[in-house]
RNA sequence: GGGGCUGUAGCUCAGUCGGGAGAGCGGCGGCUUUGCAAGCCGUAGGUCGUCGGUUCGAGCCCGAUCAGCUCCA
């Protein structure tokens, strides 16, 4: 993508000097601020920067350009009130196929986070009035000076290039190809030429003087690009009937431009940041771009976009964005480590970019954020810390080791397993291993991560998503009404017409007249009462009913546009064809219950905040018909009591009974009346607001009861915590909550009368019970044990204890009663120790089975083994064994036998002993 | 989504070939000693993450599952 400011940078060690306007009257605030004002005077309407968390594009890792909230209206999916919008725009470009993390800290110009400026046409003007107004903000209102300009265009667009002649020489003008000048939103769909401006900032910047060249004298400020085709798969394009425009440039290369630095970190976006670094290391930042400031510029660019991505909901986590944001944070860590950071002190910078973007993207709301986001910041770099350290250890065996053996270093499997299992950084691995004069297999490591990286791709290949209608399958005016809200009869709906049928057949969609029964396959109806799929609600389930059959529901989803509505059926009696009209019915109590689970939800939500404090945040939501499921980010464990008090709250506005209000409203309105809304999340213009009076107000689209009073009950089922910071809480409401009591009643009851005492007397008589069963277990297993040693109990073995003279050699073979194996043993060494020197066989039967022990005592080691007679006993009674020479266990399935093994391990050591004796 | 590693006493961890569950630190008791953060002796403390399988026998082998760490997408 053009659109972002490219690879451009370079090094430069000298500092520009101030050029252009009067620099000292730009601060990146006025950069933005004039920028928007400008397109707002030209009719533009002024939108807030979504969440750095695309909304709904699963395609994306994180909003990277100006252009991400605008895509489906772009594609003609989704309409606005406006026809010509401009932003700032939060972006992070960290992860994926764009990876600039590396980058970041050796160029004047990569960032992890930046801010893209923009201006947007949906169908509206086209290139004649967006290169006037580029032209105009740029020389006018930034004051750059015209004969430093230039522009660029793609290899055929005559119609810009001489739109570009109005205001520049042709001189000036260059054409490029595909690489530079051309975009496109994927293979398939909107695409077209783009035009950049280029800013020449004089001979004492090292570099070409012409765009796209060497150095960075000439520096792209910003690229405008014109969406004039549609293609299509086979790669023919066809031109847009409506073209519309889409700009984009880089709020921190301007900034640095308009005050005559030649490196943006030497901006007021990063100066404070810098300084905090300064504080906390030590270290003194030496500006322009010297190599040995890498790391100032690195932590600064990392804490900046890892607390916005914080900020707008992003945890580290070990997958997705959530690990993105551990990388960076962790990348931060290692370089803070390089200015002797040791300990968790990055979180620091958390302040000083709530300063800097104060009023931008941080508002009062936000100044609880600012705590919990350093504390999460800390957390992670303290367990960083003890990666690193246990890793540090681990490296040091291994050099150790290889040092014994006279190896020159460390290979590459090796050096790849300690970074791929234990996360040790390879920069740590080859200081340490350098530090003992050891090499590092750098080639053989990119090898080993080569081939983890394409086990991971080949294995990433998305699986059949359950059956998700594809766009090109779907007729465009089709659009699905929802008519199942608990204010309608959402039980049942009559007279709904077939929009769409498709068969499904072994994972393969096609359209469909009719659908037999046993079939399986999608129905689009013009309307429904099956709520499909989202906000953290699970769909609904029911039938489908018409003259001559029926067929269930069993899942519903949105289409991607959210249009329309389908319904994955089966067709359980008749045929299904695309004429009949159609009776949909929910399976009531399902749907009953999902609605006392969704608004227990926001009562919980409530309840949660008011507990814990505001700054709970909602982190993720589940509503199911049988449970609910809330995640949360907080800071400490939630106590028992507080479960309790939270129980306590909602249980007390259920039985309050107060109405449930719906109402669709604007956002400014909903606003107004107090609605929570979620930092960086998406809501359309017109919002559903769902409202329990004087307890909670949410943005919300999903079903709800009529009255509090129908949830019945609300029981929390458990509470703890998913990972560093976010907690998981879940209960059950309405029947679920009686079912459950019932359960556990019965559960009760059965216990008590088992236990013959009444059910508070349990936990009493079963703490007695186990004492006495603990006790009475070691007892009898005393008792074994004597009885066993039998009456040789006093001085020592004669012909009845079983005790034979073998060659000299004492032999004791005895069967005793059962025992367990380790007391068995215990008493192998009573018998032992009471031989003084001898050979003990024991044998027992316990559940039907045999264990047979053999012992040898140390002296007579040399000629007879316990595992061989452990072996020589074990087939007399069907088994095998082995172990040991002093002490074997052998086992078979034939007590009756027992006699017989023990005289078959007699007859060994004879065999054994005859010749010596 | 895929891969690797780890889970054993309160803590840190050993546990070899499948055949007696261990060490250090900490706890408790005692002894010794006016030089520190000491020494000595004794002692308690364990569902070997959970469930299933193989086996005469599993901490160890196999499968599943949970939790933690980690790499990749």
């Amino acid at each position: 993508m053009a659109s972002t400011p490219g690879p451009f940078a370079m090094r430069s060690e000298r500092k520009a000097t101030p050029r252009m306007t009067t620099p000292s009257d730009w601060t990146s605030r006025k950069v933005r601020e004039t920028f928007l004002s400008y397109f707002e005077e030209k009719g533009h309407r002024r939108v807030a920067s979504s969440s750095l968390v695309p909304a709904e594009d699963p395609t994306l890792l994180f909003t990277n350009a100006g252009m991400n909230q605008f895509k489906d209206v772009f594609l003609g999916r989704e309409s606005r009130p406006y026809v010509r919008a401009a932003s700032a725009q939060k972006c992070v470009r960290a992860g994926g196929k764009h990876n600039d993390l590396d980058n970041v800290g050796y160029t004047a110009r990569h960032h992890t986070f930046f801010e893209m400026l923009g201006n947007f046409s949906f169908g509206d003007y086209f290139k004649e009035e967006a290169i006037a107004f580029a032209w105009e903000l740029v020389t006018e209102r930034y004051g750059f000076e015209p004969k430093r300009l230039w522009a660029t265009v793609y290899t055929d667009d005559d119609e810009a290039a001489k739109l570009w002649q109005r205001y520049l020489p042709a001189g000036r003008i260059l054409r490029f190809g595909e690489k530079d000048n051309f975009w496109s939103m994927g293979d398939t769909g909107p695409c077209g030429p783009c035009s950049e401006l280029h800013v020449d900032q004089g001979p004492h910047v090292p570099g070409d003087e012409t765009p796209n060249g060497r150095g960075d004298r000439v520096m792209e400020i910003w690229n405008l690009v014109f969406m004039q085709f549609d293609r299509d798969a086979e790669g023919k394009s066809t031109p847009l009937p409506k073209p519309s425009v889409d700009t984009g440039a880089g709020l921190e290369r301007i900034t640095a431009l308009l005050t005559g630095k030649n490196n943006n970190f030497d901006t007021d976006l990063f100066t404070p940041l810098i300084q905090k670094i300064e504080s906390i290391s030590g270290k003194s930042y030496r500006g322009g771009m010297v190599a040995e400031d890498a790391p100032f510029r690195v932590i600064a660019d990392h804490l900046r976009a890892a607390t916005m991505l914080i900020a707008d909901s992003v945890m580290p986590a070990n997958t997705g964005r959530g690990y993105v944001l551990r990388r960076i944070l962790r990348r931060a860590a290692r370089y803070g480590r390089r200015l002797g950071i040791e300990g968790s002190e990055l979180c620091g910078l958390v302040d000083p970019v709530f300063e800097v973007f104060e009023g931008i993207y941080f508002g009062d709301a936000h100044r609880t954020l600012k705590g919990e986001i350093g504390e999460l910041v800390r957390s992670e770099e303290q367990s960083f810390a003890r990666t690193m350290s246990a890793g540090a250890d681990r490296v040091g065996e291994a050099i150790s080791e290889a040092r014994r053996k006279e190896e020159t270093g460390l290979s590459g499997p090796a050096v790849f397993r300690f970074y791929d299992t234990y996360g040790i950084p390879l920069e740590l691995i080859e200081d340490l291993a350098q530090d003992e004069g050891l090499t590092v297999d750098r080639a053989g490591f990119e090898k080993e991560l080569e081939v983890a990286r394409e086990r991971s791709k080949g294995a990433s290949k998305f699986e059949a998503d359950d059956a998700l209608l594809p766009e090109e399958l779907a007729d465009p005016s089709w659009e699905t009404v929802f008519r199942g809200y608990a204010e309608d009869d959402f039980v049942r709906l009559e007279g709904a017409r077939t929009l769409g049928l498709f068969a499904l057949s072994g994972g393969i969609l096609a359209p469909a007249d009719a659908l037999p029964a046993g079939a399986e396959g999608l129905l689009v109806t013009d309307r429904t009462v099956f709520y499909p799929e989202g906000g953290g609600e699970v769909a609904d389930t029911g039938s489908v009913v018409w003259p001559s059959g029926r067929a269930a529901v069993t899942s519903v989803r949105k289409s991607a546009s959210g249009r329309i509505v389908q319904h994955h059926v089966k067709v359980e009696e008749g045929t299904l064809s695309r004429g009949a009209t159609l009776t949909l019915e929910v399976a009531e109590w399902t749907r009953r219950r999902i609605q006392a689970n969704h608004t227990g939800t926001h009562l919980l939500h409530a309840a949660l905040r008011k507990v814990l404090g505001d700054s709970v945040r909602q982190m993720g939501s589940l509503v199911a018909p049988d449970r609910l499921r809330f995640d949360y980010a907080a800071t400490r464990p939630t106590t028992s009591a507080e479960i309790l008090e939270i129980e306590r709250l909602v249980n007390e506005a259920v039985l309050r009974d107060a109405p449930v209000s719906k109402e669709v409203t604007s956002m400014d309105e909903a606003r107004a009346k107090g609605a929570m809304m979620f930092f960086g999340e998406k809501y359309g213009e017109r919002v559903r607001v769902v409202d329990v009076p004087g307890v909670s107000t949410e943005l919300c689209g999903g079903c709800h009861v009529l009255r509090t009073g129908e949830i019945g009950a609300f029981k929390v089922t458990s509470d703890r915590g998913l990972a560093a910071g976010v907690r998981r809480i879940e209960a059950i409401t309405s029947l679920g909550a009686v079912e459950r009591l019932t359960r556990d009643e019965q559960i009760l009851g059965e216990l008590s009368e088992s236990a013959q005492v009444p059910p508070e007397e349990l936990p009493g008589k079963l703490r007695e019970l186990l004492a006495r069963l603990r006790d009475g277990e070691k007892e009898i297993a005393k008792l074994k044990v004597q009885l066993a040693s039998g009456p040789a109990g006093g001085t020592g073995a004669s012909e009845d204890d079983g005790v034979v003279d073998v060659g000299g050699v004492k032999v004791l073979a005895r069967r005793v009663p059962s025992l367990p194996a380790n007391e068995l043993r215990n008493l192998a060494d009573t018998f032992r120790g009471k031989l003084k020197s001898g050979i003990v066989l024991i044998g027992t039967e316990a559940e039907g089975k045999v264990t047979l022990l053999a012992a040898v005592t140390p002296d007579l080691l040399s000629r007879v083994s316990a595992d061989e007679l452990a072996k020589a006993m074990a087939p007399v009674v069907g088994g095998r064994g082995g172990g040991k020479p002093d002490l074997a266990q052998a086992g078979g399935k034939d007590p009756e036998k027992i006699g017989a093994a023990l005289e078959a391990g007699v007859a060994r050591v004879r065999e054994k002993l005859g010749g010596a004796a």
